[in-house]
RNA sequence: GGGGGCGUGGUCUAGUGGUUAGGACGCCGGCCUUUCAAGCCGGAGGACACGGGUUCGAUUCCCGUCGCCCCUACCA
């Protein structure tokens, strides 16, 4: 099996052009086949190095990995002007005020056989002859794909479903050209929110935006996988080597998906949380361009969903805290500093410094005041965090460490004396 | 306009000629007598786009309608 990922370099790669190449890549390991990358960059206007590269750099950072390529489809121009002069030769193709058409019977019918969707019917009546080559000669679209596909020795086409009506085209040039269709799959495309087809304006919808928001590949890869294709009732999480085990094009779904962040933030939670904590904290600190991270990162991995999340929830634990107005407000009532008062005593002798002798320290003072554990527990937050949202309280105070976490309280006590 | 595709709760999906139409995200509530975006438990929400037909019986088969999307470029 040969399969090829084609994308126009356009810009970044966005969800739909990454689970196309999911998908190709897929069913290419799963058949010990191969998976090649082409590049179709015969549009020069579209097409910069910079563009090209985002592409690559998107399938590298999914895992992707290619067999062969990227070809550039521009630089296949001597082949694609053979194809067009044989077609002219040979009578299927002729010359229209400059440019040339591929001669379309008028008779009959072109069929394409769609793993998919079945069996797809494109009288040639409502086919015109269309161009092929500019007058310039520079071949168009359909002929350079059909081309490539055949030199290529491409036997799967799974592209978006947006290219299913010009099947019967590349099917009618590659007959034209003596050569056999390869098999085709058309995939639903992916549309946004708002039920239009998915684009840029449909906010994170590129690998890059993926990435800059702190999902992992493989949780990419297990979502994007899903949309579109399921296993069976109630299997979600599957690992890759899963995926290429069991994927099919046959069960692919043949209506539109929208693309849903919120369950790949889920997603991405899962398996944020089973990632060993050495290597949740190599990923980070190679992220941050930071050292020392991996206490704070255990205890503020059963939180995070997003590697982004991370920062939200424990930069406290790493630098001096912000100040949050509204928190400090909502907590700061009444009693609250009496109350921070007597968890800083009993902070300043709890030994060792360790979660478990902080817990029995607090727990000792919420006793003592008969007060709920939240009316000591939210202030001393509010004073190392500088928010009400933080890990474990115990866990946290113990990262801090004494000093600091003292160092700290002392400062809520003085701006709540002020 | 012509051609093509698609249509299961807000979203992603499973499924069958006879099921209480299954799972998940999200949402709501409760529990974890420390917050919470984490975890656990429970709940609301769909008669399967609509209308015909075939059938004892259709979400599942056929036809039509409607809706959405794609192609119809000397873009890809």
């Amino acid at each position: 099996m040969r399969v090829r990922f084609a994308p126009s370099p356009t810009g970044a790669l966005h969800v739909g052009g990454a689970r196309t190449a999911l998908y190709n890549w897929l069913i290419a390991r799963q058949s010990s086949g191969s998976f090649v990358l082409r590049i179709e960059d015969t549009d020069r206007e579209r097409s910069t190095p910079e563009n090209v590269a985002q592409v690559l750099d998107a399938l590298r950072w999914l895992e992707l990995d290619w067999d062969e390529g990227p070809y550039s489809q521009a630089e296949r121009r001597p082949r694609h002007s053979e194809g067009i002069e044989r077609l002219v030769a040979e009578g299927h193709a002729y010359l229209d005020e400059g440019a040339t058409r591929l001669r379309v019977p008028d008779e009959g019918a072109t069929v394409v056989q769609d793993v998919i969707r079945g069996e797809v019917t494109f009288e040639h009546a409502a086919i015109d002859d269309f161009v092929i080559a500019r007058s310039d000669g520079s071949p168009l679209y359909n002929l350079a794909v059909a081309v490539d596909d055949r030199d290529m020795g491409i036997t799967h086409v799974v592209r978006g479903a947006d290219h299913l009506s010009n099947t019967p085209r590349q099917i009618l040039i590659l007959r034209a050209l003596g050569a056999d269709p390869p098999v085709y799959a058309h995939l639903p495309l992916l549309h946004g929110p708002d039920g239009k087809k998915l684009s840029k304006r449909h906010g994170a919808a590129s690998v890059q935006d993926l990435r800059d928001a702190g999902y992992l590949p493989e949780a990419v890869r297990n979502y994007l996988a899903l949309l579109g294709w399921g296993y069976d009732e109630s299997t979600e999480f599957f690992t890759t080597e899963e995926l290429i085990e069991r994927f099919s094009l046959e069960r692919v779904s043949k209506s539109p998906a929208v693309f849903d962040e919120q369950k790949l933030r889920w997603m991405n939670g899962h398996y944020l949380r089973q990632l060993p904590p050495e290597e949740l904290t190599r990923r980070l600190e190679e992220r941050l361009g930071r050292q020392g991270l991996e206490p704070a990162v255990r205890i503020a991995q059963e939180k995070m969903q997003t590697l982004n999340d991370f920062w939200q929830l424990a930069a406290f634990l790493v630098e001096p805290q912000p100040d949050d107005t509204a928190a400090w407000e909502k907590v700061m009532t009444d009693g609250a500093p009496e109350r921070l008062r007597r968890a800083r005593e009993a902070l300043a002798s709890a030994e060792p410094f360790d979660a478990s002798s902080i817990e029995s320290a607090l727990r000792a003072v919420v006793d003592e005041l008969g007060v709920k554990p939240r009316d000591v527990y939210q202030p001393i937050r509010v004073a190392i965090s500088g928010g009400t949202v933080s890990p474990g309280i115990f866990e946290s105070v113990a990262v801090l460490g004494r000093e600091e976490t003292l160092a700290r309280i002392d400062r809520a006590l003085e701006r709540a004396a002020a």
